[in-house]
DNA sequence: ACCCAGGTGGCTT
DNA sequence: AAGCCACATGGG
């Protein structure tokens, strides 16, 4: 077990990350402490962050100081994207006020393209419970660590070689499936050497539409340009700007003009804001 | 019982 | 290109 502590963070809340939707594996320490546990694809964490000293702490089970570095963007300045975005779009400030902590995550992309193949048309506590159980059944076990046990996220050969009905036995649904096709497809991705790169790539997946890609892009392949269009930023964007509910091209093309190459981050911005209010 | 959830694939106009 | 609908499950 590894401490890590980063000094003058600015912009970073815990709960802002990990409630906003972006990932699924972290949940509130519940000893009464504002620190969250969890798991970043092989290694379970507590995470606790002082505001007053700008100080992050790791403590984990794996990884290295540069892969929790890079897991929570931490060389990235939000001030400056919160000031541009702001800048561009006045409207948006309340949201970013009010989700002002939120960093995204650099997930492992293997992981982020199941995890938000079971999002599709489901709830986030349930997408959770999904996450959870096919750690829990496929993921290399961890070990006891912050009071509970731990497993790793699956490796894709694992699900691959699932077989659907013990998937669908999880209760995952209809997506077990698509969780079989695609941890296949992705096996056979890393052999020819050719990962998923682009928007074109990923899409190519089975049981990846236009808005599970645009997460994959985001949180997965830092593409922070990146505008997922869910049926919370459909209500989001009919609201504010008035587009039809029924046409998602000209909200994604309406979130690139206005925001350019930031549309990931006023996405985040936004979904967290307006799902709280809800 | 009912509607909905970080949608997508497939079929029909 | 756009409009339906089924899909599997369970939270509220």
């Amino acid at each position: 077990m590894n401490t890590y502590t980063f000094e003058t963070i600015q912009d970073l809340d815990l709960q802002h990350i990990f409630e906003c939707g972006q990932c699924f594996r972290w949940v509130p320490a519940g000893d009464g402490t504002p620190d969250y546990i969890g798991a970043a694809g092989k290694y379970a964490a507590r995470i606790s962050h002082d505001p007053n000293l700008c100080r992050l702490t790791v403590t984990a089970t794996g990884g290295d100081e540069e892969f929790w570095h890079r897991y929570f963007d931490l060389q990235t300045d939000y001030t400056a994207i919160k000031d541009r975005l702001v800048a561009s779009e006045p409207g948006i400030e309340k949201a970013v006020r009010y989700g002002g902590g939120i960093r995204i995550l650099n997930q492992d992309l293997y992981e982020t393209i199941i995890s938000f193949i079971i999002s599709q048309n489901n709830n986030i506590p349930r997408i959770r419970k999904n996450i959870e159980s096919i750690c829990e059944s496929y993921g290399e076990y961890i070990g006891e660590a912050f009071g509970r046990k731990w497993h790793a996220f699956p490796e894709p050969e694992t699900l691959a070689s699932a077989e659907e009905a013990d998937l669908a036995a999880l209760r995952l649904g209809y997506r077990a499936g698509y969780i079989k096709a695609a941890s296949e497809r992705y096996v056979s991705d890393v052999k020819s050497g050719s990962l998923p790169e682009t928007r074109e790539d990923i899409l190519s997946y089975r049981g990846v539409g236009p808005k599970v890609a645009n997460c994959i892009m985001l949180f997965g392949l830092c593409d922070v340009g990146a505008f997922p269009v869910d049926t919370w930023v459909r209500h989001i964007m009919n609201d504010m700007y008035g587009i039809p509910e029924s046409d998602m091209k000209e909200m994604e093309r309406f979130a690139h003009e206005r925001f350019g190459n930031l549309a990931g981050y006023a996405q985040q911005y936004l979904f967290y804001y307006y799902r709280d209010r809800k």
